[in-house]
RNA sequence: CGGGGUGUAGCGCAGUCCGGUUAGCGCACCUGCUUUGGGAGCAGGGGGUCGCAAGUUCGAAUCUUGCCUCCCCGACCA
């Protein structure tokens, strides 16, 4: 319930301002369980709000929702050389299945007769359950395309966490679709890429740049990864989705074959993409100020906040009814409103309060409001503030949350223009990098060893090749050799 | 996992070097009154295995050893 003063600026510590606002906005905080988040309700609740609009976008491009085990045999794991590779140093392993009680009465230990005949791994992806099990659902041409969602916990155990950026534990959705055509799941690879870069912008107006990841960066198991690129308010990038042409590879490991129309035999096509928790934190640090967390309209959990300025509780009543219409009209028109009608907090900290925790536009009434038939509109996005005719204010309150909403998409796209930047050699690379920070767009020859050298010399990787990217001659920044199109450097979360 | 820091009331901290009254301060919390248009004021009150464990000692928040947490910096990653 008690706030106090955010008290770091973005300026004077940018990591610091993030933990502060996560902790102030009460959207998460740490646990007693080592790199594990708790969630908290209001957190959640900007999560069950992605949820449920992704959820919607994915069942209006034909998937349907289902759930797969938590743990997968370790066997499974590594039939895919490249997959097992990538994910081998962060997985969490059951070894037993029992307790029992100490010998010396000291408490609980494992039973070493509880031995599991094969350790489980608790999955940090599903691909390969989920392809062991379309094994046995494909048979035939008819049988695809299938076109799976599951949401779900998953566990890579990182050695540094940061709440919502990077956890042991986190929320996530993954797709699994299996195909019948490599053209088709192209496709599907695509049409996904797609909707996340819809929903990250006029969902959550957070601005992407949408490309493919380099072979260095490639998901392990994929033939390629696609990806959806933010621009952070600090000047780092930050991964905001992925969507993977798998190839036969996963096929191919758990032996998944279809019947064609033809009468022949083939491996089936598949992809994968997710997004996660981790869109939170990048939610955070797009919008947010050094008052608190801001959010977008279509995300925010409460979109109007009303706080009662009143004396006495005949003041408060008569406040509580001249608004019950409103309340109700804004109930029919679809927007979230909370009246505040707490008693024991003044209004100036509720003000504070709901700054601190993001919500978009707050109305403020009061006597000399109630005599006026007035009220006090107040935008977070750009702090303003207007007294408004109480009549028909519902209608202004919904063309101005379509305002925010556009406004916060648009200053997030002028600041990454602004932070995107043409480089010609090496030297300009470094000093952009370390001056201004931001994207960076310049030749690179097209091989890992280029790309892993630069990673060594600035820490910018590549962030992606844009998939919009121009055909233009060029030399590579480090060696000189020739380049047909520009990639994205950065420094990255 | 390496280097550095840290852990004392819900939160933020002092006390630790140099062991010794009843472990203290601010915020928050509870009660009452006055307040309420930008984080209220006064008065009273409650709350602590001093990160955990073992040891030294007449006596440990304070000294010793081990373990753990969190934060910052590096390597790894969505």
């Amino acid at each position: 319930m008690s706030q106090q003063l955010a008290v770091t600026k973005r300026a004077d510590d940018y990591s610091a301002w993030y933990n502060e606002i996560v902790k102030k906005a009460e959207l998460a905080e740490n646990s007693a369980v080592r790199g594990c988040m708790v969630i908290k309700p209001y957190g959640f609740a900007i999560w069950e709000r992605m949820q449920r609009i992704l959820d919607d976008m994915f069942k209006e491009t034909g998937h349907v929702n289902a759930s797969f085990p938590l743990f997968i045999p370790k066997s499974f794991l590594t039939k895919e050389a490249a997959h097992i590779e990538g994910f081998a140093k962060e997985c969490a392993v059951v070894t037993h299945y029992r307790l029992k009680n100490a010998p010396d009465g000291s408490g609980v230990i494992v039973d070493p007769e509880a031995k599991l005949e094969e350790e489980l791994i608790v999955r940090p992806t599903s691909e390969t359950v989920i392809w062991s099990t379309y094994k046995n659902w494909i048979q035939s041409y008819r049988d695809l395309p299938i076109l799976i969602n599951q949401w779900a916990n998953v566990v890579r155990w990182e050695m540094r966490t940061r709440l919502f950026l990077r956890t042991a534990e986190f929320h996530w959705q993954e797709g699994h679709t299996a195909h019948a055509t490599a053209q088709e799941a192209v496709e599907e690879t695509l049409r996904m890429l797609e909707v996340y870069a819809d929903f990250a912008e006029n969902t959550m107006a957070i601005p992407v740049i949408k490309g493919k990841k380099t072979d260095n960066e490639r998901f392990a198991g994929a033939v390629d990864t696609y990806c959806i690129e933010a621009l952070m308010q600090d000047g780092k990038a930050l991964q905001a989705g992925t969507s993977h042409f798998l190839g036969q590879n996963f096929a191919r490991a758990f032996d998944v074959k279809f019947a064609t129309k033809e009468g022949g035999l083939e491996l089936v096509w598949g992809t994968s993409w997710g997004v996660s928790t981790r869109l939170i934190g990048a939610l955070i640090m797009t919008h947010s100020d050094d008052e608190g967390l801001v959010l977008p309209p279509r995300l925010a959990p409460t979109q109007v906040v009303i706080v009662p300025i009143h004396k006495g509780e005949a003041d408060l009543e008569s406040i509580a009814e001249a608004i019950k219409p409103l309340l109700a009209e804004f109930k029919k028109m679809g927007i979230r409103v909370l009246f505040d009608k707490r008693d024991t907090l003044r209004p100036g900290f509720k003000f504070a309060e709901w700054e601190q925790k993001g919500v978009p536009i707050r109305l403020a009434i009061g006597a000399r409001d109630l005599q006026n038939q007035t009220v006090e509109v107040a935008r977070r996005d750009n702090k303003t503030k207007e007294t408004k005719p109480f009549q028909n204010i519902a209608t202004y309150i919904q063309v101005l949350l379509e305002e925010i909403q556009s406004n916060l998409f648009e200053r997030a796209r002028l600041f990454r223009e602004g932070k995107t930047t043409r480089v010609e050699n090496f030297e300009d690379f470094q000093k952009i990098l370390n001056e201004k920070g931001g994207f960076i767009a310049a030749h690179w020859d097209g091989t890992t060893e280029t790309e892993e050298r630069i990673k060594e010399l600035t820490k910018a990787t590549i962030r992606c090749i844009p998939l919009d990217a121009q055909a233009e001659s060029g030399q590579c920044i480090l060696t000189g050799k020739p380049s047909q199109k520009r990639v994205l450097f950065a420094r990255a979360y």
